[in-house]
DNA sequence: GAGGCGGCGGAGAGCGCTCTACCACGTGCC
DNA sequence: GGCACGTGGTAGAGCGCTCTCCGCCGCCTC
């Protein structure tokens, strides 16, 4: 467009150096006499130099970014692919995850290409992406447990790390929650304001994140003399939230206290319950989960066991960056504690 | 880690080949004999190459990626940085803009780099991964009418294409939505309706996108016969929402008809509304703008003005492209229709 | 049958950077 | 005073790809 950009050797040319000195005062590395860096410097300064990443990347074998991708099983259409994107960041979990990725990679340097994976293909071409040298490795966040992309980048030896524990073990790095104790959290506190005929609304029974939080949540009810709980299992969002909560309700119309697995389900449930004429948490009290952005905007604001979910993606690219450096070779995991958060609906 | 990644070389060697043939095989140019062809395929598979990005990069001066950047205008501490993509996210707009990008994307095997750019130096880190060549052009989504980014953008020759018209003009195209339009939808409904007393909650009256949805409203109005609407300013959140309406029903009991400038402060206005006994829509009636994913997910659903945002972000992206190829070089702008979605809220 | 032409493959020159030699020059030490 | 050594610089060999130029060969034309 405009005239050629400004190469190493211009600057080099410009300064009455060479072309590895200038590399030196860029890069800061080795003893460089400091007239000759300030010299370059200003030299940079003139022709407005910018160094060339492609060239870099070239010869360091390093990109300056991460894929960061959303993952899925399934084999949707086509047609269904950008309504993908738009479908998960519909759960503010996402933005939170996006948050606490660059929170981490900002500062040094890098960024993150966003990449969505929930066709074979759209899995294909993520493989395809890191071994080509697109990015130096991938950040991974799945909707589905049975996942298979986690599988297929270990496989390819490529550097990666997982939100969650894959749904078969996978010689990957991950980052998770103590979902089983975030399930005691909410019985114990249900338990503590008086409720005595409780409920729960679980995630997909699939994810094993579901489970245990169920687990969890089941075992302190028992320890307590409830040996038994209604459940409804649901799907993550608000609509599923208010079917299961509508079908608990009508056959268990006498509960008085609801855990459900996530803050969206949360909400289609204190909807539910307000349509029958139940006040919240007056007469049903409701804990959710995550401690999303919608548990502070609805009312009442939801009483909800936090996911630190920004520092779980921050420390995913931590481990990201630890694996790319070499700094670490085996797969670990890093399991974060859960935080009951009481606002008003519990 | 593994054995050295192999190169064009090595598939040339193997297939007893030179290494333009193995090129012009895999980029597809000009007529290679069908034999030969098989010969390199077979060769590529066998070998397990993949064409290093880099390389081909430094040579095309084309990267495979476009930086989509999400703006502020801001001078935010450092602290805030990773709440600021949370807080972005928390906009279900944002998730539709990323769908839409991706939609246009990724049929060009081209995908985007999310970048953040609410401070002075996040700016200036925006120009410089585009002039390194981190990616061939920005698509930029400004939160804040004066936000200097497209200027610094255009100054850098850099291609870029905005969503929403800019505060000041700056050389660069843009995609935008006919927001009096909107404005002038919604008052209709509101009025066929039946509404007599109609108030308004606006977005950030700094915003000209606000100004014009407010305008339209009015004009519609005043032709009507309702030459002054009581308004209240909002800040596109539920929080906002909340606020203006509880404010337009301390001066304006009576009202029964309320156009909020997006569904976020539609549901917080509903919100308002049912707790100061008013229904919804039989007491007053809510139209909210948008069309986003909680407008059918809040109850009651939100008639609302569909803004066609997948659309115009996939329309952004064709555009850069054009800009990128230099197969456009004036700045053009894209203006969309709004529609109105009746659904129960009015 | 000679000349021209078009289809197809090969050779080789970079793209802009990093990094490993290597060299020139003091300094300190025995 | 000679030698090892540290310091501050240069030279130049690639990194893996694309793309222009070139030459070969077979076919068409007259």
């Amino acid at each position: 467009m405009s005239r050629q950009a400004p190469t190493l050797e211009d600057v080099a040319r410009e300064a009455g150096v060479s072309r590895a000195t200038v590399s030196r005062v860029v890069n800061g590395v080795r003893n460089v006499d400091p007239a000759i860096q300030d010299l370059v410097r200003r030299a940079i300064e003139r022709t407005g130099y910018a160094p060339n990443q492609a060239a870099r990347q070239l010869v360091t074998r390093r990109t300056t970014t991460v894929a960061l991708v959303v993952s899925g099983a399934g084999d949707a259409s086509d047609t269904e692919q950008n309504a993908f994107a738009a479908r998960v960041f519909a759960d503010p979990f996402f933005g939170r995850v996006v948050g606490g990725v660059v929170g981490h990679l900002r500062p040094r340097g890098m960024h993150p290409v966003l990449m969505f994976a929930e066709t074979p293909e759209a899995r294909q071409e993520v493989v395809a992406y890191l071994r080509q040298g697109g990015a130096d490795g991938a950040l991974v966040v799945s909707t589905h447990p049975d996942d298979p992309l986690p599988a297929l980048l270990a496989g390819a030896g490529l550097p990666a790390v997982l939100f969650a524990r894959p749904g078969r073990p996978v010689p990957l790095s991950y980052v998770d929650l103590a979902h089983r104790d975030g399930g005691r959290l909410a019985a114990e506190h249900l338990l503590e304001r008086g409720c005595r005929r409780i409920a729960t609304v679980t995630g997909p029974l699939a994810v094993a994140a579901s489970q245990e939080r169920l687990a969890g949540f089941r075992d302190t009810l028992a320890r307590h003399g409830h040996p038994c709980v209604p459940v409804a299992e649901g799907g993550f969002t608000v609509d599923s939230g208010m079917a299961a909560m509508t079908s608990l309700l009508a056959e268990h119309p006498d509960t008085d206290g609801v855990f459900t697995a996530n803050d969206l389900m949360a909400q289609g449930a204190v909807q539910v319950l307000r349509d029958h004429g139940r006040r919240v948490p007056r007469d049903v009290a409701v804990v959710g989960f995550d401690d999303s952005s919608v548990a502070v905007t609805c009312r009442p604001r939801l009483t909800t066991v936090r996911q630190p979910v920004e520092e779980m993606a921050a420390t995913m690219a931590r481990l990201l960056d630890e694996h790319i450096k070499g700094a670490r070779t085996e797969p670990t995991s890093v399991i974060f504690d859960p935080e009951l958060v009481v606002r008003d609906s519990a």
